[in-house]
RNA sequence: GAGCGAUUAGCUCAGCUGGUAGAGCGCUACAUUGACAUUGUAGAGGUCACAAGUUCAAGUCUUGUAUCGCUCACCA
């Protein structure tokens, strides 16, 4: 208290440690009702011109269904860091918000959800799904946009969309037509990753491939030994394939039959002669089953085969494996095996076969190639307009190496699925005929017969995959083709996101809008890297090392937690973070809290039109303005690492270390023009600290400003989020 | 199987176009009523994975080796 009193000059809020918790929330609040998150706004008010150069980022829509995690932090950071940068340099600054229904993972969500109720996805209709979902969504959205206020993004936030808007259906459904119109889609019988729990197929990039150490069986087949890991494949396999050059089986003619006792009893087998046939692979023949494997299907495509579904959608056995239909595939596989055994026909089992067996990216259970009619994409006109813009430049990376993996992405891209057996999605607006399994593309739920077959149709059942419709984002963001935030901000400036989507979305980006609007959605692509525990590890719920936004925003501060994942975090690298890195800026934002009140107090008799003596006029020119160049530098480089790192020992090891310690003894000077000197470089120094840190710590210094006195902010904005960018 | 990246202080990581190493945290000692104990000062700690090469000079460029990680992939 004694303290209190005397010092007059200092706001009474100095008196104490920063406390984040106490003025976040408020300061947030300044900044949305002031409108300068819309530039609109800005140019009314006069703190943008009307013709400043555009600054545009889409916001990757986080998951409406669950809370933020330290990703979502990261990137909002970033991203608020660019605009704010931007917007303070005087461009019409827009970030676009958004939440996303997420199709697919919601589903998974909610389907966990309903299991716990003791309830199943299956006992309901698809609308029923549909409903229920969609207000579960509906209630955790709010809570999801709060946590992106909280982490101070500076979005318009009455531009916000949500994926399953109107706009978004009505340009979906355009494309689809489109696609339709110019023959880039087709419905195609072809092989996809079907998994048997999610009942719904996938596209390959869902899949993913983990290492296995399976048993590895050979078997008499007739006169040959074939190698299989899969024997409950086996039952319909009455094709052999064997390389046409292949010396040890030159007595074979291709079409030649072959009588053989096969599991359930003596069956016809042909001889195909194809060149996907290895010799070196095991005997160097093989069986095929084309309804379940990829390369099968290739070979009797080729030579125009029978195919035969073995295992159902639920990954049992059909009625033609006789005895074994039913069953479970694992549990079939070793009653398979024994059969054949006695059988005579098992000639030996290999104990290690090493392998990846392609699996469900959500359960991680095998994903089961089916054959399943439905609809692709024609992917190769796409990626050959989305090379050509790379290689114009037309966009750019700010990673280097990922450029070389996206092009190499597209250079060999395969089509796209793009229809999910889901409800929580787009529905797509296609009849499918019930009698030849034509489909057609119905926009506005006209057609009542097949073109084909004139025969009876019905609404098809499935739901575009999410990224079908993400990959339009933009041009739904941005109100493609009329609306005039598409005038004015498509192409956007910076696509800003994590690099584990870099083909899921950014990719499926490009080629969209390539496609529809003629132009890339962004110029400049910048993708961060994964946030992993202090040790370096994924984080997961079940090895407990998840660490929530929110937690530590409680306990150190937003400002503080923005540092922690910027400082030395190089782009498109992963980052560790450390709760004591963050308490490390936690005692920075502190640090600038009390220099703010050391220049309070220093300046608080300070003349106005004081003039610098020579001496600290040159310390503006040499020490100030080189530093700020040397920060706006790395800033417009994208390296926003190395411009926090700058500028934490900037202000603390240069502004507050030295020019505040050499000026406790320059303050007492008797010579006026000194002291006034010194004051005036303190206030300039105090002022631009302030703008130059803000974007990275928005709430600490927008405090800060609030409660600075009049004379230190002289020719300045009420706010500090559209102050002027120091020497630019 | 293919592609990409990493290997620098006890820990987590920076180090751009080559000139004898830096940060944060941690550690040690000391200081302190004076903007700030969320402080200050001083200090210990590295043959920059290994090997060879280019160079007057190499964490920094080239090649190879080892280990780790990521991504992609239809090998029965």
């Amino acid at each position: 208290m004694e303290k209190e009193t005397s010092q007059p000059h200092i706001p009474e809020l100095f008196l104490k440690p920063y406390d984040p918790k106490a003025s976040e929330d408020a300061i947030y609040q300044l900044w949305e009702t002031s409108g300068y998150f819309d530039p609109n706004v800005c140019i009314e008010k006069g703190v943008t011109e009307p013709d400043a150069e555009a600054f545009s980022i889409v916001m990757p829509p986080p998951n409406a269904n669950a809370s933020l995690h330290a990703g979502h932090a990261l990137f909002v950071t970033i991203e608020d860091i660019m605009i704010r940068f931007e917007r303070m340099r005087g461009k019409r600054a827009l970030w676009f918000p958004g939440s996303d229904h997420a199709g697919f993972e919601t589903q998974v969500v909610y389907e966990k959800k309903l299991e716990k109720e003791g309830r199943s996805r299956f006992d309901l209709t698809r609308e029923e799904l549909y409903k229920e979902i969609y207000a579960f969504v509906q209630e955790n959205k709010a809570s999801m946009e709060n946590q992106v206020r909280s982490l101070g993004a500076s979005c318009d936030w009455n531009r916000e969309l949500f994926t399953l808007d109107d706009r978004v259906i009505k340009i979906v459904y355009d494309t689809f037509k489109k696609l339709g119109e110019d023959k880039l889609l087709y419905r195609g019988n072809r092989t996809v990753n079907w998994c048997p729990k999610h009942q719904t197929s996938f596209s390959n990039l869902e899949v993913e491939h983990i290492d296995r150490t399976d048993k590895f069986y050979y078997f008499q087949y007739g006169p040959f030994v074939i190698g299989t890991a899969r024997p409950e494949t086996k039952f319909g396999d009455k094709y052999v394939v064997m390389h046409p050059d292949d010396e040890r089986y030159k007595q074979y003619e291709h079409g030649q039959k072959i009588e053989l006792e096969w599991i359930n009893g003596p069956i016809t087998a042909t001889v195909i002669k194809d060149e996907a046939g290895d010799p070196e692979m095991g005997s160097g023949v093989m069986t095929i089953t084309p309804w379940h494997s990829n390369i099968d299907f290739a070979i009797a495509q080729r030579h125009n085969l029978d195919y035969e579904q073995i295992i159902d959608w639920r990954g049992k056995l059909l009625p033609i494996a006789g005895e074994f239909s039913g069953m479970n595939i694992t549990e079939a596989r070793e009653k398979i095996v024994e059969k054949l055994k006695e059988k005579g026909l098992l000639v030996k089992v290999e104990e290690d076969y090493q392998h990846s067996v392609p699996c469900c990216y959500k359960c991680n259970r095998e994903i089961e190639p089916q054959i399943k009619e439905q609809w692709f994409v024609h992917m190769k006109p796409l990626a050959e307009k989305a090379l050509a813009a790379l290689d114009q430049e037309r966009f750019t990376f700010v990673t280097d190496r990922d450029q070389r993996v996206f092009r190499h992405w597209l250079e060999n891209i395969e089509d796209w699925p793009i229809a999910r057996q889901i409800a929580w999605g787009i529905p797509i607006p296609a009849k499918i005929c019930t009698e030849c399994g034509h489909g057609m593309v119905d926009l506005d739920n006209r057609i009542e017969n097949c073109s084909e077959c004139d025969g009876a149709v019905e609404q098809d059942p499935d739901t575009f995959d999410t990224w079908f419709s993400s990959g339009q984002w933009p041009l739904a963001v941005t109100d493609f083709p009329d609306g005039d935030d598409f005038k004015n901000y498509y192409p956007t400036s910076v696509m800003e996101t994590g690099k584990d989507i870099i083909f899921f979305w950014v990719a499926r980006m490009i080629m969209l809008g390539l496609y529809r609007a003629d132009e890339v959605p962004f110029k400049k692509i910048y993708l961060h890297g994964m946030v992993r525990d202090k040790k370096g590890l994924k984080m997961s719920k079940s090895k407990g090392n998840v660490i929530a936004p929110s937690e530590i925003q409680d306990r150190f501060g937003t400002d503080a937690l923005r540092m922690g994942l910027i400082v030395n975090n190089v782009p498109g690298t992963d980052m560790n973070l450390d709760p004591d890195k963050v308490n490390a800026y936690k005692k920075f934002a502190n640090k600038v809290w009390n220099i703010s009140r050391f220049v309070i107090d220093a300046t608080h008799d300070m003349q106005t039109g004081a003039t610098y003596t020579t001496e600290d006029a040159g310390n503006i020119q040499d020490a100030l303005w080189a530093n700020v160049d040397a920060i706006t530098r790395h800033m417009d480089d994208d390296r926003f690492d190395i411009a926090s790192e700058k500028l934490y020992h900037f202000v603390w090891d240069y502004f507050a270390s030295e020019l505040i310690e050499e000026s406790k003894s320059l303050l007492q000077s008797e010579d006026a023009a000194v002291r006034a000197s010194r004051q005036r470089l303190l206030n300039e120094y105090l002022i631009t600290s302030l703008k130059l840190l803000h974007p990275f710590m928005p709430f600490v210094t927008e405090a800060i400003w609030q409660e600075l006195p009049a004379h230190l902010k002289e020719d300045e904005r009420d706010l500090l989020m559209v102050a002027k960018w120091p020497h630019s």
